[in-house]
RNA sequence: GCCGGGGUAGCUCAGUCGGUAGAGCAGCUGAUUCGUAAUCAGCAGGUCGUCGGUUCAAGUCCGAUCCUCGGCUCCA
């Protein structure tokens, strides 16, 4: 595919990670312009803002006054992109002189690129697309790169109409953003559009609501209900998080749920996150009335932290207890926005595998590598990769920099005794302290944020913590919270995408079903039931007079890992015969075989 | 919270121009006792999210509201 590089300066090719992503850019940025031209053919008084290239595609954010498009529209828009895609139009770029450019697009009324042009540098630049056809020029505020001519934004298919502010901001006006997305070639836009069909079908909240393992209600919005599938592999999870932390020296604590606002005060969080706080007035009164007297405020705590640090601080503490690693799988609440919300991904009630470890500055290091071993252990053990980076000093933070140079410093070494391939995100660390971030990738090779490292100078302050040294002195020990999992809502919502719904057989809910091929064999099928469920298998039993197809494709549904199929031969021998979810039958085995079977792929993995 | 979709039986969905609410699956009952992805018949199931309005008449039109979906925003 040609580009328009060559032509234009100012455009660095090794901004890009490779020449693919360049040449992707390109096309996904040409066929915003394309969509773009196509509504102002149609609506003639669009008012255009940013059209940038994303993820797989692309989005242009328009306004039409008095117009509000739907996703009805958009074939009418595909169609006219199909007609300036035939024309073949060149993307020309010029350099202009921005007073004139500025007059031209006050008179065409186009606020969003004045705006835009009153915030850039020179040179700037406009990207025309002539129209042989039509006799037209469409001219753009842009400053490239592009591809050579339209006609090779030729496989692209608009995807859908959201509302976006302008500049992120919500006191500005809100445009129509609309996405598509636009390949190289006919056969990877056929695939992507198929990976999207993909990604639906496994869509946590349709598996979970086929195979019962949570719901939503509307009196609790946000809040999920563990229906048993669910809670048994939200326990089986959970249980595992716990008991290997403490085989990692890690100690368990359970703490309040409601605090008095002072804590909130101290820690800082009714200062910056008091909108996502749940609070309320203590004291007994009904709806509409005010609290009698001076009654004080108590909020649900939104993270374990201020828990944790009261802990510390209820007592001298020896620099021999360091570190101590404090780990709390409690309760959270965060009142987020309600068009926020979204199945597991996006709740306000969770809970997580959370803890902090309260160290000294020397053991940070130690402690950063242990951690990044659980980490890959765990995410190993579910077949996932993931990519590591360094997020380093933003621009407003507390503490001077020597401190954040050995903060940073002690990340990183952890992080290369580890052996561990890392980048780098300059600015993106938290205030406080730097962090490690975790994209963990699915099977669909989508990127999840679960994993959290951060380290934490300023709460152990605020809190006054602080433990005597082998000096005799008083230190402030450093905080870093972690999780591996994160929250486990959000974790078993990725983990039901990322296998399908075909749990292993560690964490399947229901990992094996017995059948009956008639009564005649209820009596040893309720044998082999007993037999699995003395040796702790998540068992049941369809004992219905359905013909065994019709039990086997139930099951399939249900994505049970194995069937037992008890007829009159395997009552007769004394065995059983078994199908396998994913292979297929397997022919037939003594009760005693299956049972090993199945409780040697119930260990979990790590 | 904002913009735009959506909410009809347990689930998936149909319902035309405003004129007596439908299907498949699931459920229940009965028959059937069957060997690896759907046995047959019958029955039952609904205040069309909720509240209000327009109308002789509202699932359908209007308003409000709740929930949900796609985004924005937020995630110190």
């Amino acid at each position: 595919m040609e580009t328009s590089m060559d032509k234009e300066e100012g455009f660095d090719r090794n901004d890009f990670g490779s020449e693919e992503e360049y040449r992707l850019y390109c096309l996904r940025h040409s066929t915003a312009h394309v969509m773009a031209q196509a509504v102002q053919r149609l609506h003639p008084a669009a008012r255009l803002a940013i059209g940038p290239p994303v993820e797989d595609g692309f989005y242009y954010d328009i306004e039409i006054p008095d117009v509000t498009l739907s996703e009805d529209d958009l074939s009418a828009i595909e169609a006219e992109m199909k007609k300036i895609v035939k024309e073949n139009q060149p993307f020309e770029m010029e350099k202009v002189d921005r007073v004139a450019l500025r007059e031209q697009l006050v008179a065409a009324g186009q606020p969003y690129k004045v705006e835009m042009l009153d915030g850039f540098d020179d040179p700037i630049s406009v990207c025309r697309n002539p129209s042989k056809k039509t006799g037209e020029t469409w001219v753009d505020m842009c400053a490239g790169p592009h591809v050579m001519r339209t006609g090779q934004c030729k496989h692209f298919k608009l995807l859908k109409i959201a509302g976006a502010y302008w500049r992120g901001d919500s006191t500005r006006p809100q445009l129509q953003r609309l996405y598509g997305t636009v390949w190289p070639t006919r056969e990877e836009l056929d695939q992507y559009i198929f990976r999207l069909e993909e990604a639906k079908k496994r869509d946590h909240r349709k598996l979970g609501q086929q195979l019962d393992l949570f719901m939503f209600h509307d009196y609790s919005p946000g809040c999920a209900f563990w229906l048993p599938n669910g809670e048994t592999v939200y326990h089986v999870l959970a249980d595992r998080m716990r008991s290997m932390l403490l085989s990692e020296g890690y100690v368990a604590v359970r703490t309040p749920q409601l605090f008095d606002k002072k804590l909130w005060e101290t820690s800082g969080h009714w200062d910056h996150y008091q909108e996502n706080l749940f609070h309320f007035a203590e004291g007994h009164f009904h709806e509409g009335e005010e609290a009698e007297g001076e009654n004080r405020i108590l909020g649900m705590k939104p993270m374990n932290c201020p828990s944790h640090m009261l802990i510390f601080g209820s007592r001298k503490r020896s620099y021999r207890e360091l570190p101590l690693r404090v780990h709390d799988q409690g309760v959270l609440h965060r009142n987020e926005l309600s068009g926020a919300l979204s199945g597991l991904t996006r709740v306000r009630q969770f809970s997580q595998d959370d803890a902090h470890i309260f160290c000294a500055e020397d053991q940070i290091a130690d402690e950063i590598e242990r951690l990044l071993e659980l980490v890959e252990r765990v995410y190993g053990a579910f077949g996932m990769g993931m990519k590591i980076h360094l997020s380093t000093r933003p621009a407003e933070k507390l503490g001077d920099d020597d401190l954040w140079d050995r903060a940073e410093g002690a990340l990183r070494e952890g992080l290369e005794r580890r052996g561990i391939d890392f980048g780098i995100k300059e600015g993106d660390g938290a205030f406080y302290g730097p962090k490690i971030d975790f994209d963990i990738y699915d099977a669909l090779g989508r990127g999840h944020q679960c994993a959290t490292v951060q380290l934490d100078y300023q709460l152990p302050r605020r809190f006054e913590l602080s433990y005597v040294g082998a000096d005799n002195a008083l230190h402030t020990p450093v905080v870093i919270h972690r999780a591996i999992v994160g929250s486990f809502e959000r974790f078993i919502g990725v983990l039901i995408e990322h296998y399908a719904g075909n749990f292993p057989v560690w964490l399947a809910p229901e990992q094996v079903r017995v059948m009956t091929v008639s009564e005649k064999s209820l009596e040893h099928g309720r044998a082999v039931l007993d037999a699995l469920r003395a040796a702790g298998v998540r068992v049941t039993f369809d004992d219905g007079d359905a013909k065994i197809g019709y039990k086997i494709r139930e099951c399939h549904g249900k994505k049970v890992p194995y069937m037992a199929v008890i007829g009159a031969k395997e009552t007769e021998d004394g065995t059983v015969a078994i199908r396998s979810r994913d292979d297929g039958d397997l022919g037939t085995m003594t009760v005693a075989d299956f049972v090993e079977k199945v409780r040697s792929e119930g260990v979990v993995p790590f």
